[in-house]
DNA sequence: CGGATTCTTGATCACACTCAAGGAGCGTGG
DNA sequence: CCACGCTCCTTGAGTGTGATCAAGAATCCG
């Protein structure tokens, strides 16, 4: 029905951050478990999960799909914070404020689980209140590595770093032996996270098209051909 | 001894990060208190307290003077991640490895609590989980903003930014009212914090000097004239 | 098939970077 | 105490690169 077509595990690397989150708030919700069952929602592509400065009152799980998280300025320029797959969690315990929105960049299936009760499940469990504290680790390395490449990155750099991140954390088990990636996102979505124009992105794949780095029919379907040189490319090369 | 000469309490905004952190270990310890008194370390201008890929065995408190956190890349290109205050925890529990370098901006002071310790005392104080959790979102949200700024601000909105920023978490108490900063920070500091060169920070400085936005007699003593002015270029202004 | 959206490529321009030089501030040692 | 040297800061001139503006191609969807 959405991206995925395999029967496979959905997600090889991190498979620590999968549905056991679920199983550890069961274990952790003692006596009045049935209160931590999540409400399931269902979000067609663009739909929006919460809103910048909405209150919070949830915390989500990604079952299917991906999310996108994003700030806006007054005058319409955004900034894509971050892309969250299969497994990934959104919203932090004891925040009361969301500070930014989170939509859905293809149709999604998302576990809500009330903030206030997954507060409470964390003083009956360290075993959940470790797992949370690892998430967030997880998370503020993902930040740092942006913040960096935000900063201090070229473009064809943080074009390469992309798709290798991409690769790394959102493809399915088995086709990161064949290096096939599948970007559900737009070229816009991929510039406002790369702190770029959809322009430069384009020329920045298309640039790697011509060095045969990667190759791709259609625009969202990437097959990366020489995986070493994409990964220079992104450590250190400039790539004329 | 150092930046601050008064006898004020240090830090006006925020109080609620500063020392209670050691008293809500105490409190967390139980029968190991003892073991939870932190050791003190005293940094000159400059050194390093850790560095990007060193194992973890602390969390840290500021109590004095400023640190910075960085990461490198191969070819020297540097970007600060954060300036942090009186008051500021560095590392997080449950990580065993540091994602970025620390180093003293100015001469400071450091209680260094053992990160296995602090990991133990969280399984036992409720409270103490609640209040690192806090830490940690209030860090995410300083982040995103800095996310938001390196990905899509123009130079001078990030630098005024910057300065309203300083102000609002690192200046002592008294001097909030009259708008004087204090940078104990280089250009090439700042430059690396916004993702910019020094020479671009200073030009903008320079601009709003002309403006009558800010005024300068010691290059690292600002006082905010027109604290409005800042403000608007800050959120959208681009000022030729 | 028509219309909208997304993607790609081209031409031009503005802006921040680079390179360069001079000035200011500070600490050290004579 | 001044002189010297170092680092930091500031300003200028010129260049390169990514943004902007624009138009066409491809893809999607009803």
């Amino acid at each position: 029905m959405l991206d995925q077509k395999s029967s496979l595990p959905v997600r090889a690397a991190a498979p620590e951050n999968s549905s056991q989150f679920s199983q550890l708030l069961m274990d952790a919700g003692g006596q009045d478990a049935q209160k931590l069952i999540p409400t399931v929602r269902h979000l067609a592509r663009n739909a929006t999960l919460f809103y910048d400065g909405d209150a919070i009152s949830f915390i989500y799980e990604i079952i299917e799909g991906t999310i996108k998280t994003s700030k806006i300025l007054m005058d319409g320029r955004r900034q894509i914070i971050g892309f969250l797959g299969v497994g990934d969690i959104i919203g932090l315990p004891f925040e009361d404020e969301a500070h930014f929105s989170a939509e859905a960049v293809s149709a999604s299936i998302i576990r809500c689980y009330p903030i206030a009760q997954i507060e409470t499940a964390i003083t009956r469990s360290p075993h959940l209140a470790r797992k949370l504290f690892k998430i967030l680790n997880t998370d503020t390395t993902r930040q740092i590595d942006h913040v960096m490449s935000l900063g201090r990155k070229h473009p064809t750099e943080r074009v390469a770093g992309f798709l290798l991140s991409w690769r790394a954390t959102h493809t399915p088990g088995q086709e990161i032996k064949s290096h096939i990636l599948k970007l559900p996102m737009s070229r816009i979505d991929i510039a406002d996270y790369l702190g770029l124009t959809q322009e430069t992105v384009c020329r920045v794949l298309s640039k790697f098209k011509t060095r045969g780095i990667i190759q791709s029919e259609q625009s969202r379907d990437i097959v990366i051909n020489d995986i070493r040189s994409l990964e220079h490319v992104a450590e250190a090369g400039i790539l004329n």
